[in-house]
DNA sequence: ACTATCAGTCGCACGCTGTACGAGGGTGGG
DNA sequence: CCCACCCTCGTACAGCGTGCGACTGATAGT
């Protein structure tokens, strides 16, 4: 670049005519849906302002004129995304709204790697976070939750979803960095396993017995699916003997116990292992 | 070194500690647990090479003779609060153990924060996280799960830890960054649910409803518990299940079919919703 | 038509980052 | 004594977020 005090190459004749780019005006809009292609493309790691800039053909402190920073970026970008989250319609059942609404979080979630990551750093309160999570509420408000419950349930499988995630997108990362063709993690992790195999048995033997069925597995969705589908028993077998407890605290008028327990027709029936009702709060 | 090859065999975990002769006063450890405090005090945001050589006294590229760059160091860090995490003994029923397993993990996780943004960016496959998933595994095959079963298990429960932990890490942060004193982050929200209350109609109704008692809660802890049984019950009601397919198949000799469903009691009775018995895989 | 205003853009500069490199200091074995 | 090696660190470079003020082109007021 030409410095200033050049008289030639600063002067009016030499100055090239003003760069003309696409489009004539920035806008927020646009330089958040960069912005997200870029979180996309390269991740936390290789966003940047001066390259967001150089993605818009704009200079990197334009952007600060319609956008207070990078934080502020980062939490548009989330929001972004997260309406990209479908949500059911209210005719759904409460079980089947929940699950999808889980399982296109988590898609999403996957889809956009870098937000995974920000969950730990922001609340999303964003006008689509809220949109998504007034969806959760009443999903739950419907299934019979009520108070606290709605927010724990909700706050349940969120937690789910983004955990999910957050290992499936650590898996594909040592994946890509694993060469990307066609070494598989699972053979890469093979000997490191093998040489520890002394210090951690049940590991080891675990891996043994299951390495080669590993192959086969669909992944990383089919877990979360399962996890989904405990978590959503779970919630329901709770409401169910809520649901109990209620009907029984009328009809004797005295304090609820243990009964619910034993109608959902679990304890003492797996004989793996003893089980106390409730947890050592 | 760049390592373009084998991002694991050639990793930290297989390479010995390099040995120390004459007096040299740093060493990998001392580097790590300084740099955990660092992590703890300022978060990834605070953390950089220079600080971390200046909090060690020492210079900030003396910390590259033990360590191979930031991300190494991010790595040893991770495993070293890995390495906090108890683990119960082999006397301990699975369903504690697990409970027991997810809470301390997740106070870690808390104790931690920084920690739990990286889950969503390396593996956890260090010397003190296989010791956490072999114990992990352990766990869940004594309680009567085989195969890819235990992995879904562990992973569902670790996904858990890790997701509470990212939303109460977040609730903090931003609690944090609002006036340090009594401001609660409730109350900055309400004007803001408030003021949006006709476009979330569920969402804010359950705020008017539930504003006040959210004083009175006990707070992310109990969430998670919440979160933690309902898992544990899906997964004991799971085991049951599959226990009884299991009895009724080697009785009959056909193939099971739902009966498992309502042996264990839940199906139609809660009556809120109607309810496939598996999702549209 | 001429000028004043101003929304929008961007170059420059500052202090920060990770880390490659090589010059040095200290200590051991010969 | 010197040499060889382990360890430390100053310097340097490319890149980061962003505050500041100079600039431009268009529009509004006269």
């Amino acid at each position: 670049m030409p410095r200033k005090t050049d008289p030639i190459s600063d002067s009016v004749w030499m100055r090239p005519e003003r760069p003309r780019r696409g489009r004539p005006q920035l806008s927020r809009g646009e330089i958040v849906t960069a912005a997200v292609a870029l979180l996309d493309a390269g991740g936390l790691e290789g966003f940047s302002m001066r390259r967001l800039g150089a993605a818009l053909e704009a200079g990197a402190t334009s952007l600060y004129f319609y956008v207070d920073g990078k934080d502020e970026l980062l939490d548009l970008a989330m929001d972004q995304v997260m309406g990209e989250v479908p949500l059911p319609g209210p005719e759904v059942a409460w079980r089947e709204a929940a699950a999808g609404i889980a399982r296109d979080m988590r898609k999403m979630l996957v889809r956009h790697h870098w937000v995974i990551g920000l969950f730990g750093t922001r609340m999303a309160i964003g006008p689509n976070a809220m949109r998504f999570s007034d969806r959760f509420i009443g999903v739950f408000t419907s299934a019979g939750f009520s108070g606290r419950d709605v927010a724990w349930a909700s706050s349940l499988l969120m937690s789910h979803a983004v955990g999910a995630a957050a290992s499936e997108a650590a898996y594909r990362r040592a994946t890509d960095a694993a060469g990307a063709e066609q070494a598989e993690v699972l053979e890469l992790l093979d000997p490191y396993v093998a040489s520890q195999a002394d210090r951690f048995p049940h590991y080891a033997q675990w891996w043994r017995e299951n390495r080669i069925d590993m192959q086969e597995w669909s992944g990383p969705e089919e877990t979360a699916d399962f996890g989904a589908e405990r978590i959503l028993d779970g919630l329901e077998l709770w409401l169910h003997r809520k649901h109990v407890e209620a009907v029984s605290a009328t009809r004797t008028g005295g304090t609820p116990n243990g009964h619910a327990q034993e109608a959902a027709g679990v304890s003492g029936k797996g004989g793996t292992a003893a089980r106390r009702p409730d947890g050592d709060h």
